[in-house]
DNA sequence: TTGAAAGCGCTAACAG
DNA sequence: CTGTTAGCGCTTTCAA
């Protein structure tokens, strides 16, 4: 292989007969060149193969363009589905995004520690457990956070958040729309703000109606715990006849789990509600009723906080409320048509 | 905000009362220090919160650390898996993925053209359509790539790859195995290396052994395709016993389609063989008998694949294998047991 | 083992 | 409008 040095402003400068610093000029769209000098490095440019470094860019105005994308649980459709999102706002915002992927707070503490030593502009966090020192940190070093449904103490940062509150209410809303009256809970052992928030709000509803709410706890909040939700929710006694999942994953297994394991009917029998509105969610075979959450608009969201922030980092920190919205399909009973 | 500005090694170098190089040489490992003064530099930088600055350091030694990592579709289970494993293992190995979504050729173009400003060591593609004058560009550039599931016709470059004709051959005898007389097989009109080849292949091993292939054409490869192929499967008359799907996606899709809106019973009435077996094909509710692939092998077989060229950038072209196999479920009638 | 000095490739402030 | 110059923060020869 041949191994080519690459092409550096100075030999365009030398073949466009200009001094380095026109070259830049030139190429970067910043300061004044004459449009002949420009057609003539842009020329030479293009034909030597000269690509800018950014790296080098990035070390002269401390500012490399890139930006930390930090996620776990990546192989799960709601949260793919946000990465993929907002990796593309931020590459269309001329912004690069390192993605770091990490399932536990130990990983992740070295890993965004790891960002934090290629400059990043800023950090999009998406993970279910950002430490809070690394948000410490960050804010030591005046690298912008956004956090994506978390809770943070001091709340120094910009935040794209749920509304905790008004989801558990809904769902409890929409069950006792559909006739539920005595209700269980899907809530994770492994807590998580977002979710095991709205298990306990809706919970709360249930209890200030005066009606029977059952807690289940699962493991985690994936499909399996779904199953093993099923299982749980069969080993004990109490009545139910409608249930709040907290997450889709959740549900599609509990779901499947009463269906076909038990041989419940659904919305017969028991009725059931997700949350997320995830794709599979909508599928004819699951039709579950959920509420909806627009995980794309929250991703944008966050790239635009993102963006303010790094334009103007002394603007006041700005949390911003993803809606959210019933989305009833065949797992109640309620149609509101 | 305070807006402190970062440490230097000059700043540690101070502290530490010694010259910036012996921070270099402390802190990067390389070179030789004394004990006291590597307790010395190590102390002080601690202190001050210093970090290496990767950027400057990339600047010195032509690389980064930064590698690109090229995904399209990511919202999709398969994908998503396999860029969170591609990752992994990248982080792992001191790399930092830059993440590049795209759909459709420009966009790609475009920017892969901007991770090349990066300098990045190397390239992972997992992208359904990476235009080829990239990787000419990347080779040009002597950037290493990496392609997964991709067919290059000049071949000069790593590959991770699915067998095609042993994946058209294997759909084919399972099917088979299982009773199917007279086939169907989905191959999206949206033309793709592996999916399409494997269509091409199964087609080809019905009409070798003389038994009837029907060839349906859904717009593309996901569950939404999967459902109007279930249409297209009934506005056509040939009798058909057994469908090979190509993808789970299109394998669900199809399977919702033909039950729910169709009323057919599935292995009773049509045997349905997916591709994949991602998460969802698992599923208590779908048990979708399907081919598996393994995508975190897979991913991690490129990554390796790339550390190894980075490190001998000379070695000879290698293309890898992903190993496949059948997982029977309940879409089929035969069960090996 | 350590210090001095020369860059890596680029940009921006300053003269001309 | 263009060339000169001085770094950005780090690593790595080369002497000492």
């Amino acid at each position: 292989m041949t191994r080519k040095k690459k092409p550096t402003s100075f030999d365009v400068a030398r073949m466009a007969n200009v001094h380095r610093s026109a070259v830049s000029r030139a190429l970067s769209g910043t300061g004044r060149v004459s449009e002949e000098t420009r057609e003539r490095v842009i020329k030479a440019a293009q034909e030597l193969g000269y690509r800018v470094n950014y790296l080098a860019r990035g070390l002269h105005n401390q500012n490399s363009g890139l930006v930390g994308l930090v996620a776990s649980r990546l192989d799960t459709p709601y949260r793919a589905l946000q990465v993929k999102v907002a990796a593309r706002e931020l590459l269309a915002k001329g912004y690069c995004p390192l993605l770091i992927v990490a399932e536990g707070d130990a990983a992740l503490t070295g890993l965004i520690d790891r960002l934090l030593n290629y400059n990043v502009a800023g950090m999009l966090v998406t993970s279910d457990s950002p430490p809070a020192d690394i948000i410490d940190e960050c804010k030591r070093l005046s690298v912008p956070v956004v956090l994506v449904n978390r809770d943070v103490h001091d709340a120094e940062a910009d935040r794209v958040q749920l509304d905790i509150t008004a989801s558990g209410r809904l769902a409890f809303d929409m069950l006792r729309q559909a006739g539920g009256q005595s209700f269980a809970v899907l809530e994770p052992q492994e807590k998580t703000y977002t979710v095991s928030g709205r298990a306990r709000v809706f919970a709360e509803c249930c209890r200030a109606a005066h009606l029977p709410v059952t807690v289940i706890e699962p493991q985690r909040q994936n499909y399996i715990d779904g199953l093993e939700a099923a299982e749980l929710f069969m080993a004990q006694n109490t009545p139910v006849d409608a249930v709040f999942c907290t997450t889709d994953l959740l549900a599609l297994g509990f779901l499947d789990g009463m269906r076909v394991r038990y041989n419940w009917q659904v919305p017969q029998d028991l009725q059931i509600l997700g949350y997320d509105d995830i794709e599979q969610a909508g599928w004819l075979g699951n039709n579950l009723s959920t509420i909806r959450q627009d995980a794309a608009a929250a991703a944008m969201l966050a790239v635009d906080l993102m963006q303010a922030r790094i334009e103007d980092p002394d603007r006041t920190f700005e949390v911003a409320t993803i809606p959210i919205s019933p989305v009833w399909r065949g797992t109640t009973r309620y149609s509101p048509i």
